[in-house]
DNA sequence: CCTACCGATCGGTAGG
DNA sequence: CCTACCGATCGGTAGG
């Protein structure tokens, strides 16, 4: 009943001013700000930002309801902090993936290829709540909190383009270079409505089958059109 | 201050049993149950379900905050008003431009030139304010309530079945029946995301580069590598 | 369809 | 980070 009498004498001998004392649970330090982001994107994504309560939040990582707004300012804030750091590791990712197929040398099909793999992986692999979250809540945000984050995405999207611009000038996509990432980022993104990662097509089958949608075949060993032109 | 003082005599002298009696603002009779799933669907769009409450639908039709409950049950049964509704028109629309576009001689491309531009127009024509609703806030319904739209759902699909396999048939599309759908489903819907329709690209403009990026060339006069095995 | 209302829940805060 | 709390809002209902 009484809060005090679970005191240690050192702690109530302690002066009350500066920092509070930390108690055990409060020991895992400067992570318990991360496992609310951790908490938040599950949450946010099982059941939409508006569903969740900063409650549900709380009591996801074993904190009482008020007890969040000591890390963030807003339940808002909390939405921003997930996407930034789903934004990252996304870029992350993707950059890593790119680096190494170039390293061993891929032609920009592969190349394309390895970058749908790695983008599924955002959505679908270890870190798949952060983003679709993102992409599910993107109107929840200020215009001001978006800015912070749209640099991250545009990041993101820049690594695309040269890729697709190359396969458009090879005749390989018929489409502008924004248009042919719009509508290859519109498929890929809308498996979350509908993908199911324990069904019967796995992620390496669904990826061959969109460069396979979307690419022309090669025109056996001729140039195409276009670079005869050009 | 006194709401009886506003009655007319007439109504004062009729008996408050049975029907209330209609004021001129009810007289719009059967319809005020369309205004509501007109308003819903506007608001739910605009904010989304959650932060939609009863009372703003109210507010938007001229009622007050109780009586959407006189025509629907909770507010849920109203976003499943507004998807059904919703599905019947596009499923008729996609189907008068469908016969349209056969009555016409069209071909496979054409067709499905014509399908694509056909759910275009469902996603930004006039009823636009529906489909969306249905494809945001698809997991806010229970697995009963969806029963019911998915058949329509179903219809609207199906119709695309048959026009893909026959393009793959000719080597024209490179993919599977369902995965080539959902691609091409998630490219269209995705527009919702970022699509603005004062921009530079016009729906028809958009149509035609989805159509163009999707599917092979015509590979000349020579049969496709495809048709000389089967 | 309105009036008047209820119980529940929510984001957030003061003070320690 | 907890306790205790506040004002606001919300879906829904009884009764007419």
């Amino acid at each position: 009943m009484n809060a005090s009498s679970n005191r240690s004498p050192a702690e109530l001998a302690r002066p009350r001013r500066g920092r509070p004392p930390k108690t055990p649970e409060q020991r895992a330090d400067g992570n318990r700000r991360q496992d609310l982001i951790n908490a938040a994107a599950r949450l946010f994504r099982q059941k939409g930002f508006d569903a969740t309560s900063t409650r549900d939040i709380a009591a996801a990582v074993g904190m009482r309801s008020g007890s969040p707004f000591y890390h963030f300012d807003s339940k808002q804030a909390l939405l921003v902090a997930v996407m930034e750091d789903g934004m990252q590791s996304a870029l992350r990712w993707l950059e890593s993936r790119m680096s190494e197929a170039q390293r061993e040398g891929a032609n920009d099909e592969q190349l394309l290829q390895t970058m749908v793999r790695a983008h599924m992986d955002v959505l679908w692999g270890d870190h798949r709540d952060f983003i679709p979250v993102m992409l599910q809540e993107w109107q929840v945000l200020s215009a001001e909190q978006r800015r912070g984050i749209a640099e991250l995405k545009d990041a993101y999207e820049a690594h695309w383009n040269p890729v697709l611009a190359r396969l458009i000038a090879q005749g390989r996509l018929r489409a502008e270079v924004t248009m042919a990432r719009l509508m290859l980022f519109g498929a890929m993104n809308w498996t979350l409505k509908w993908y199911d990662p324990s069904g019967r097509v796995a992620l390496d089958d669904w990826t061959d089958q969109l460069v396979a949608l979307v690419l022309q075949q090669p025109r056996d060993s001729a140039p195409s059109p276009a670079m005869r032109q050009a």
